[in-house]
RNA sequence: GCUCGUAUAGUGUAGUGGCCCAUCAUGAAGGCCUCUCGAGCCUUCGACCCGGGUUCAAAUCCCGGUACGAGCACCA
């Protein structure tokens, strides 16, 4: 008889394209308008990953060369890299701050210039978008080297060139057939401070060269990122062939949405935490890794979560369930239980029981037991009265109260109940709202930070003035 | 409009011409265990976008169609 076969299932990560016993060098390239979200972690885990598992390097890189449209915030510099040791596990290799590399990007654009394959076009953006669809040449594009070096040196001074009125291109074709490679542009004026290093360049570059530039500088083999830079990819490649370097291995992912996270961006955010529609960047409502944090999502189970999606070039949609299902696994082992009792209502105890005892607070560990002590009475939730019940671990009682048994009966559903304790509010964050549950949370000594798992109701984080729902 | 890309169960994912009447996870349904609507264990359900072609053989290669997505910024 003919053995079948059994298939092999591919785990983990796939291997890195044209390695070629080199180590690898990845970089992970945000911009610091704000502090890292969601979908910033996605690049974070693959890249740190790959330097990980390959025993090579991690550059973290600051793409802050925009300080019109999407200006940098300050502490996100700090934040940053603590989020990335957090979200990795281990800290990046190299910490590359691109508004402090400006004099290479410089030197680059004037090589550019010398080189012949790059020129400064005073035409209007208006312009020159109509030169691109017609496919055809610019007037700047075919002024000589002297002529360009000299608009280049008026885009530099204050005296010369004002923003929109001239910039960098790279000279490539015309005649492309995609639009978007057609003699892009590689440099811009801007005139607003940064944040970090002030009014000391007029002149940035925008991120294709920056980005191509620091690249090649950094020894970067492989670049992953998301497919809409795919024609990022090409034009770079068209700049690379003209300094006659070699392009990185490239690898793309699709699209992913996280319908619950909807659609932030960082600069909406910034502007809603400013009006007081959130607390700060560590709402449990936004996207933000210090939100996850908080709400006690652990690092390894985003790690596991991007892993599983691995690097399809597809666009999927994935629920947040998704990532809850890894993050069980991660707390539950360590999550002592407790009972929470919502819409408390009273109930008095007639007959016998045992009035003190203990409970286990997991099914297999070693935690302590809770301990109990019953006066005359428990709470238990509005929504389990008016019928036969079990109180858990304790007794079986009739709608009254009366004890039935103390051994267990019949089908009858088992519910959580609490003795003492203490008024608490469990926090639920809900799409766009942030819902708070009134109730009784049993007695424990668990300090701010630990993760529990609330009886009948799912996962809570235990914080300063209350408990913070993780999932259910 | 031009250009580029992707299409495997509800959701993700493995699979690069025969090991595939298709993997794994998640989900749903049922069961076991546990005195939670949790965890763990077991069982079941469920997919190769459509149409051609190449081939002895196609989820896998080619062509066309369709659907969805992205780029065409003096953002990243």
């Amino acid at each position: 008889m003919l053995e079948r076969k059994v298939q092999t299932r591919r785990e983990g990560l796939p291997d890195l394209p044209n390695l070629d016993g080199r180590k690898p060098v990845l970089r992970f390239a945000p911009n610091p308008n704000g502090p890292l979200s969601f979908g910033h972690s996605r690049g974070l885990v693959i890249n740190g990953q790959y330097a990980k598992e390959l025993d090579g390097e991690l550059i973290l890189r600051f793409d802050d060369t925009d300080t019109t449209v999407k200006p940098p915030m300050l502490e996100a510099y700090d934040s940053i890299p603590v989020q990335q040791e957090w979200l990795c596990g281990f800290p990046a290799h190299r910490i590359v701050v691109a508004s402090e590399r400006m004099q290479e990007y410089h030197e680059h654009a004037e090589l550019m210039i010398q080189g012949g394959f790059g020129y400064v076009c005073t035409c209007s953006a208006e312009d020159f978008r109509e030169f691109r669809v017609s496919m055809t040449e610019c007037p700047c594009r075919n002024n000589d080297v002297s002529e360009n070096l000299e608009k280049w040196n008026l885009m530099n001074d204050p005296e010369g060139f004002q923003p929109g009125e001239a910039v960098l291109r790279v000279k490539t074709d015309m005649t492309l057939k995609n639009p978007a490679l057609r003699d892009w542009p590689a440099a811009r004026i801007q005139t607003n401070a940064h944040p970090r290093v002030g009014n000391k360049w007029r002149v940035w570059p925008l991120l294709d060269f920056q980005s191509a530039v620091e690249d090649h500088l950094q020894g970067v083999t492989h670049i992953i990122r998301g497919k809409d830079l795919m024609d990022s990819t090409r034009k770079q490649t068209l700049l690379y062939e003209h300094f006659g370097w070699k392009y990185p291995e490239t690898i793309y992912w699709g699209r992913v949405k996280v319908h619950e996270f909807g659609a932030f961006s960082t600069s909406q955010m910034k502007k809603d935490i400013a009006q007081g529609t959130f607390d700060g960047w560590d709402d449990p409502r936004l996207p933000t890794l210090s939100a996850l944090s908080r709400r006690g999502i652990k690092p390894e189970s985003l790690r596991a979560f991007w892993i599983e999606l691995g690097l399809t070039q597809k666009d999927i949609a994935v629920p947040l369930s998704t990532l809850y299902s890894h993050n069980t696994k991660a707390i539950d082992p360590n999550a002592p239980r407790l009972a929470f009792v919502r819409n408390a209502f009273p109930i008095s105890l007639k007959g016998n029981y045992p009035k003190t005892g203990s409970i286990s607070s997991h099914s297999d560990t070693e935690m302590p037991p809770r301990n109990y002590s019953i006066d005359e009475g428990v709470w238990i939730e509005q929504e389990d009265s008016g019928k036969p019940i079990r109180l858990k671990d304790l007794c079986d009682i009739d709608t009254e109260g009366n004890v039935e048994s103390i051994d267990r009966s019949d089908k009858r559903s088992v519910v959580h109940w609490v003795a003492g304790g203490k008024p608490s509010k469990l926090t639920i964050a809900d799409g766009q709202d942030l819902i708070t549950v009134e109730g009784i949370l049993e007695d424990h000594e668990y300090p701010v930070g630990t993760i529990v798992q609330l009886e009948r109701i799912g996962y809570a984080i235990i914080e300063e003035n209350g408990l913070l729902m993780v999932h259910d």
